[in-house]
This record gives structure tokens, C-alpha cells and sequence, in this order.
DNA sequence: ATGCCGGGCGAAGCCCGA
């Protein structure tokens, strides 16, 4: 057996309906994690997802941030926010396990705040939510349990995951600081599935509404999955879904899919 | 090119994203 998880920043689950009702009738993801949902759990579509045979896991807000899972499989113990600042009250974090028999997992829908611009509060409360998240990926990790951390991560990993590391130098999404945050989630034993399978550079899961540049294929590659080593060992497959982003109405994100065997 | 699009809010124009 299999599971198909995907990741996607949808940038307003109300502007996006149509096309997210769309990829999951033809991508078909046992579970896909939305981000930049813009809403307030009360106007979340649950039933137009429903009746495509999703089951609904929100954590929303008004107007930013927002994020979700959708599952064919039951959700159960879901919990909201990431742990480690009772005032932080950005939705950005929303995990729950997946009830899929030996398929089981743990997955993690988050929206790593952007950073930008770094002379701002905005950077150190960036820096500080990878702390937080290093701090319960690290502890989810004593369950010795497959987990599945995916979304928008706001993190430009290396030179070859963007189109031009020069005008990204002193970015929130690529400084040293942000990536040496980034490898310290991987040095605690997770691997991010599109980059363990794939060896090229240039490929890219967000590419801005301006300046033709999704036609010049302009972009950035930010939207990961990290798992752990029991998800990692069932790891067969993951690939970047460049369709959603060439409709109309689209995302400036696509989305990014990995398929676990057991 | 720290906003050229595009979305939210709310009904014009500003805030925000990466």
C-alpha cells in the first residue's frame, strides 16, 4: 500500500476553490496540506472538500496565514499552533495523524513566516518560529513514528534553488542564518524528499505574479517535505507538480507530492 | 524592481506576500 501526500501554498482557499477542487480530482493526494488558507475556520469550504471525499483539519485566521489538511483517510489527534509562544497568535501550524492502517503517519501542514524585510521584527520572529519548529520536530521524532512535515518553508536552500542567488543574497528566504536554521531541522535526522531523489538544480515549486516570471521560469524552490527516518524509509517517490501553476487564477505556488510505500 | 501582480478588506486605497 501507498500514500500520496502532497503540499501546496494556495494563496486564498477562497480565490483558489475551483483549482484546488480540480488537482484533487486529477492529482488524487491521499492528503494534501494547504497553507495561506486567508480565512477564518468558518468559511473554510468543508463541504464542497467533503463531498470529493476529504476529511478537514483547519486552523485559520482573518484575511493572513491559515493552513490545513485534507484527508482521504480519518484525522485524528489534531492539534493547532506550534508550541512555544503562548502569544504568538499567527496561524501558521496545524498537525494531525493520518489513520491509514500501515500507512499511518503524522503529518504537519506549516507556513514558515517569510522574514522579510530582514530589519524588521519580522526577521527574528522568523528566526524564532524555526526555532519552535525545530523544537517539536525534534521532539515528534522520539515517537519514532513516520511524520511528514510539509509546507511552505520561505527557505531557499542553495544557489541551484533559485534563479539568481546574487538578487536573493541578503533575502529573509536565503540568508545564512535562515539556511543554517533549515539544515539544523535536517541534522536532527530529517530529509527533505525532493532534493534526496533528484539531483537538479534550476527546478522550482514558486514563481512570482510579476515581471513574466513564471514565463521566463523565474523562481524559487521553497515549498518542502521533510520527514522523518520512518518516513524517509518508505520514501518512493516525490515530484513537483508544475501544472497548477500554468492555469488560470493560479497560485503563485504549485504543488510539491511524495508518495510513501509501506 | 522591498511590489511591475494578486489577494484581503471593504468599498478607495492600503497592507501583505517572496
Amino acid at each position: 500500500m501507498s500514500l500520496k501526500i502532497a503540499t501546496w501554498n494556495v494563496n486564498s482557499i477562497k480565490a483558489r476553490l475551483p483549482n484546488v477542487l480540480e488537482w484533487l480530482e486529477e492529482a488524487k493526494p491521499d492528503v494534501a496540506l494547504l497553507q495561506e488558507i486567508k480565512t477564518v475556520d468558518e468559511n473554510f469550504p468543508v463541504m464542497e472538500i467533503e463531498e470529493r471525499g476529504y476529511n478537514c483539519a483547519v486552523h485559520g485566521q482573518k484575511s493572513y496565514n491559515g493552513v490545513a489538511i485534507l484527508s482521504k483517510h480519518p484525522l485524528s489527534d489534531v492539534t493547532t499552533g506550534l508550541p512555544g509562544d503562548k502569544d504568538d497568535d499567527q496561524a501558521r501550524y496545524v498537525e494531525a495523524w493520518v489513520e491509514a492502517g500501515d500507512d499511518s503517519v503524522r503529518v504537519a501542514s506549516i507556513y514558515l513566516p517569510n522574514g522579510n524585510p530582514v530589519d524588521t521584527d519580522k526577521y527574528p520572529y522568523k528566526l524564532k518560529w524555526m526555532d519552535r519548529l525545530a523544537g517539536r520536530a525534534k521532539a515528534l521524532l522520539h515517537n519514532e513514528e513516520p511524520v511528514v512535515l510539509g509546507g511552505d518553508y520561505n527557505v531557499i536552500q542553495a544557489d541551484g534553488d533559485c534563479y539568481d542567488p546574487a538578487a536573493w543574497a541578503d533575502d529573509a528566504l536565503f540568508k545564512p542564518e535562515t539556511r543554517a536554521k533549515f539544515r539544523t531541522l535536517l541534522n536532527l535526522g530529517y530529509t527533505e524528499a525532493w532534493r534526496t531523489l533528484h539531483n537538479e538544480t534550476h527546478v522550482y515549486s514558486f514563481w512570482d505574479y510579476q515581471a513574466g516570471a513564471w514565463q521566463k521560469d523565474n523562481g524559487i524552490r521553497i515549498d518542502h517535505l521533510l520527514l522523518s527516518p520512518q518516513a524517509a524509509d518508505r520514501l518512493a517517490a516525490c515530484e513537483i507538480d508544475k501544472g497548477p501553476r500554468g492555469k488560470t487564477k493560479a497560485s503563485d505556488h504549485t504543488p510539491v507530492w511524495c508518495e510513501l510505500t509501506a
